[in-house]
DNA sequence: TGATTTACTTCAAATTTTGAAGTAAAATTC
DNA sequence: GAATTTTACTTCAAAATTTGAAGTAAATCA
């Protein structure tokens, strides 16, 4: 996310040891409870709920210094994440909300905004009317681009193979119980 | 999170066949890419960062209607994660702010609520005058272990041993590039 | 053909988040 | 030991986001 390589090859080790953003006091996330010594970690749902919804914060922080650098200043971190779910393909306004989950009235604000600011396209669809097929202008890929570029920078500079690997375990582990959880919404709760 | 058990046995592979919420359309958020076949599939931050962001959406959902349930109605999701971060013990108001990247006039919002909900005790401490000490009340410990409690009960319907495992998994593999992104975030960037 | 459903959009209200003060108590500096 | 700075918050108002209840127009169904 950033291009400033100030320090160059910091992997987790030394992140470790860092303070957290202004110095503040050190970073203490509560570790997960050992029920018994010896046991594997016990994780509850609402550790990783608590966990996601820092980590968003933090990666969207990071989103958002990166536009401030790209001199992007019409939309935010939010938009951007939608710009990315679009990705080189043309969906619909549908497909766009079952990717993030979100609630219809919420996209078709963002999509607006996207569109005031030139970086989608919406076309409706010829076969159904009713649809809009929303792509990427060259403004907004180049966005994507400029992003994805900072993003692989970031990476190769502050991330070691573990965290890549990592970053695919999370992935997957996450994906899974995503599909859980929304299960849970369309039936049992 | 859910206490009536209409599928009380559905694991992941059921999932996987399932509809989303208001059977719209299916679930279909996209495949990380492969930038080739064999490979292990390439997990950019952005895919993960959506991710995370659909899935806590999807987490508030059933918070949301689990604390319909209990007949909570003046705090939502958002409160019950601070709520969960105070934990059993006494904190500060800067230790929450670090456990969860809150801003500071955010968290205040939240407290305020919370100690108006009567879920939360707040003492200036003796020591030092300037912080607040915060503590669950009576009620913010029950509201707690009740959404624990239907959390056990999900997890026992819902989630196989894998799952549990994966809840795991994408716990740790997500603490530590959230340290990397914390890191980022005070210096690089 | 008429009724219903789908695929969205719009708008207004409620909620949440941010940022720029402000306050008061430590801790430092002079 | 008085003045300054820093810390630990709170408050307030503005901005951004989210929700929910319409509304519209095109498809589909009966």
């Amino acid at each position: 996310m950033t291009q400033e390589l100030l320090y160059p090859s910091m992997g987790l080790e030394d992140a470790l040891l860092l303070r957290s953003v202004g110095d503040r006091r050190h970073v203490a996330p509560e570790q997960p409870r050992r029920d018994q010594v010896g046991d594997a970690p016990q994780v509850s749902c609402f550790d990783l709920a608590r966990l996601l919804e820092r980590s968003s914060r933090r990666f969207s922080g990071l989103v958002a210094a990166e536009l401030t650098r790209l001199g992007v200043d019409d939309i935010g971190p939010a938009q951007v994440m939608v710009l990315l779910a679009i990705g080189d393909t043309e969906v619909s306004v549908g497909e766009l909300l079952d990717r993030g989950n979100y609630v219809g009235s919420n996209i078709s604000y963002y999509l607006k905004q996207l569109t005031d600011g030139d970086y989608i396209d919406r076309v409706t669809s010829q076969r159904d009317k009713r649809s809009a097929r929303i792509r990427l202008t060259e403004r907004g890929r180049q966005l994507c681009a400029d992003l994805r570029d900072a993003a692989k920078l970031f990476e190769r500079s502050f991330c070691g193979e573990q965290d890549l690997r990592d970053l695919a375990t999370a992935f997957q582990a996450l994906h899974r119980l995503e599909l859980v959880w929304a299960n849970a919404a369309r039936y049992g709760v």
